[in-house]
RNA sequence: GCGCCAGUGGUCCAGUGGUAGGACAGUGGCUUCCCAAGCCACUAGCCCGGGUUCAAUUCCCGGCUGGCGCACCA
């Protein structure tokens, strides 16, 4: 059959040829990393985000909100992104070759991790040990040291005084307004805010067509917690079968796959965490849906050192293609850390308030100095002394009971009379309190996913003795939902019926694509390779024969038809393109039309 | 970023120091009542820059883009 090209090889083909994929700015030599969806990579794409939209965001109640994709450079330093996300890079003088500085130096001296190094102190490791251009051989002493960020960075406004920064990930615009959408939220956990956007990173090195790019699609679910309180519904997937990977399989050769159901790994402890497990569930149903092949599919655990450090527990999602594995979404446990960092980091408020139970009644120490005695007393250090006091009584209550007590302020001994500070011990009604929420981050890579959407439907078979290839996309992501042709275009009523139904399936909301150029055979194979599930026939046998004006219905994976009224073709077409019908109910409800049997 | 390989119509390829040919696809027409048929006509190409040369798509250098391996992937 097919020679030995790879899948990605045909995949990349076809992708150029048939609009769903192509490198941008091919006008211009191209940039590395960019890709442009062509009309059907478009439809397909926009498919799998209503596809993903309806599942994550409307079925499980949460809110999709739409953030910008430049954020002022605080973002990043409160995230982490800003020292955490870059590489050393010195640049040889004669050939002017970069080279990953921290490695040089963990090359050819005894010193580890010089990626943790200040940038001056890598620049005397250099300088010290004479490092050398691995490409030339000059002398690399003197030359500067340079962070290269993998954040795409620009300015906000004229001038460069407010440094902004293409988001690498859509989940800090969730993050960064969270202040916000709790108020939505009527501050009640749990709740989940979602996003659909672009991310940008500047790779150094984009590889395999969409799979890395430097602009690229999120989907992104950040599921808000409480964790001492919040449980996910596990039922509504406890029975759904996973291929779970774990972690201690992955160190040998021949690790093997778990198969299981979602409800036992999270009570055997392989998802460590049920959230964790719901999502793997929720995600598991969905990518069938979409049409991913479930035997080239899996989940794997991050191991511990692949982990970033704030996660608790990772799994991703992955797809085989060509035989590799590429992550296609990531289920990430990451704690309180977003949140706390932007607390820290921000003037807003990034908790929400928990009430009890009941509320308790504590015994409290207080202090209420009277400050018309400190003022005078301390001066500008009253405030100081007052904090202190403030301070000392939660921590040492005892310390009140003396006449006098001392606290040290500024590195001075300050005396004050227990009078002044009137200390007392009071019952306090307290109905709450603050937490910050954990996170549970289900991340979907979109193009990923539509690259394994193409690369699994991708079929080849025979009819007629002839090789065909087509698409098995699901309807639910089909970019084209029905093909309409009339069986010759020399008979000008065929053609007429023909453009008027194709009237009419768009009215009722169907993506049609009408042709009647050349064969019939021809305009069915066009429809095959782009993935299109039906196509409609009108022929003269369904106008001329007897009963009600009927035409024919074939389905693209089987090339079966059914001979159906025009009457009822809407409504069918709707219960297959939904799913609501198989086309087997079809063909058990109307005359099969047997290959050739007219001719 | 490093190393190896590659870049010719829309796609896949052949070929040449004197500016190119096929297959498939596409368009128009003829034919055609069910699966890439046939006939006629047409559209359309040597990645970019520099060098060598009378002459470069071809040879050399650089760049860009792509594939593979390494590295990277918070």
């Amino acid at each position: 059959m097919s020679e030995e090209r790879t899948e990605g090889e045909r995949l990349a083909e076809l992708a150029k040829r048939r609009g769903y994929f192509f490198g941008a700015s091919g006008a211009y030599g191209g940039a590395a990393g960019f890709y442009t969806f062509g009309p059907q990579g478009a439809a397909l794409k926009s498919n799998v985000e209503d596809a993903w939209r309806d599942r994550f965001t409307v079925q499980e109640g949460n809110f999709e909100i739409e953030a910008p994709t430049i954020m002022p450079e605080p973002v990043f330093e409160a995230s982490g992104h800003l020292d955490g996300f870059d590489d050393m890079l010195v640049e040889c003088p004669e050939c002017g070759t970069s080279h990953r500085a921290d490695h040089l130096i963990e090359d050819n001296t005894d010193l580890e991790d010089a990626e943790s190094l200040p940038i001056a102190e890598v620049e005397d490791l250099i300088a010290e040990h004479d490092l050398q251009c691995p490409n030339c051989g000059a002398h690399l002493a003197g030359e500067p040291v340079e962070d290269f960020n993998l954040m795409f960075e620009t300015n906000i406004g004229p001038g460069s005084s407010t440094p902004g920064y293409l988001r690498p990930e859509t989940a800090q615009g969730i993050f960064v307004e969270f202040p916000r959408i709790k108020e939505y939220a009527r501050n009640s956990l749990p709740f989940g805010a979602t996003q659909i956007g672009r991310a940008y990173r500047n790779e150094i090195s984009p590889r395999k067509s969409i799979v890395r790019t430097r602009e690229f699609t999120q989907a992104e679910l950040e599921q808000f917690v409480d964790p001492e309180r919040d449980e996910p519904d596990l039922d509504s997937v406890r029975d759904v079968e996973v291929t779970l990977y774990p972690a201690t399989e992955q160190g040998a050769d021949d690790g093997e796959y778990v198969e299981t159901t979602v409800g036992e790994a999270v009570e055997e402890g392989i998802v460590g965490d049920a959230w964790i497990g719901y999502f793997l569930g929720v995600a598991q149903e969905w990518y069938e849906r979409v049409g991913v092949d479930m035997d080239r599919f899996r989940f794997r655990q991050h191991l511990a050192g692949e982990r970033a450090h704030y996660a608790a527990d990772c799994w991703d999602a992955e797809s085989e293609v060509d035989g590799d594995w590429i992550e296609i979404a990531g289920f990430a446990y990451r704690g309180d850390y977003d949140l706390s960092k932007h607390g820290e980091h921000s003037d807003d408020d990034f908790t929400i308030f928990r009430q009890f139970d009941e509320p308790k009644t504590v015994e409290k120490s207080v202090v209420d100095p009277d400050m018309s005695v400190l003022g005078p007393e301390f001066g500008g250090d009253a405030a100081d002394v007052q904090s202190a006091l403030e301070e000392l009584a939660e921590r040492d209550p005892s310390a009140f009971e003396d006449e006098e007590v001392s606290v040290t302020v500024g590195g001075e001994t300050k005396i004050v009379d227990a009078d002044v500070a009137n200390f007392r011990v009071e019952e306090q009604t307290v109905s709450g309190e603050h937490i910050t929420p954990h996170v549970i981050e289900p991340s979907f890579g979109v193009d990923r996913t539509v690259y394994t959407l193409l690369a699994h439907a991708y079929h080849e078979d025979e009819v007629d003795g002839e090789t065909r290839s087509y698409l098995s996309l699901s309807p639910a992501v089909a970019p084209t939902d029905v093909g309409v042709f009339p069986l010759v275009s020399n008979v000008d009523e065929l053609v007429d019926r023909s453009e008027a139904l194709v009237d009419d399936l768009r009215e009722s909301g169907f993506s049609v694509v009408y042709d009647d150029s050349g064969s019939i055979g021809r305009r069915y194979r066009r429809q095959d390779e782009v993935g299109t599930p039906f196509c409609v026939t009108v022929d003269r046998d369904g106008l001329e024969d007897e009963g009600p004006d009927s035409v024919t219905i074939r389905e693209r994976d089987t090339a079966r038809q059914v001979r159906v009224p025009i009457d009822a073709l809407v409504e069918e077409l709707r219960a297959v393109t939904s799913g609501e019908r198989a086309f087997d109910d079809l063909v058990e409800a109307y005359d099969l039309v047997a290959p050739g049997a007219d001719s």
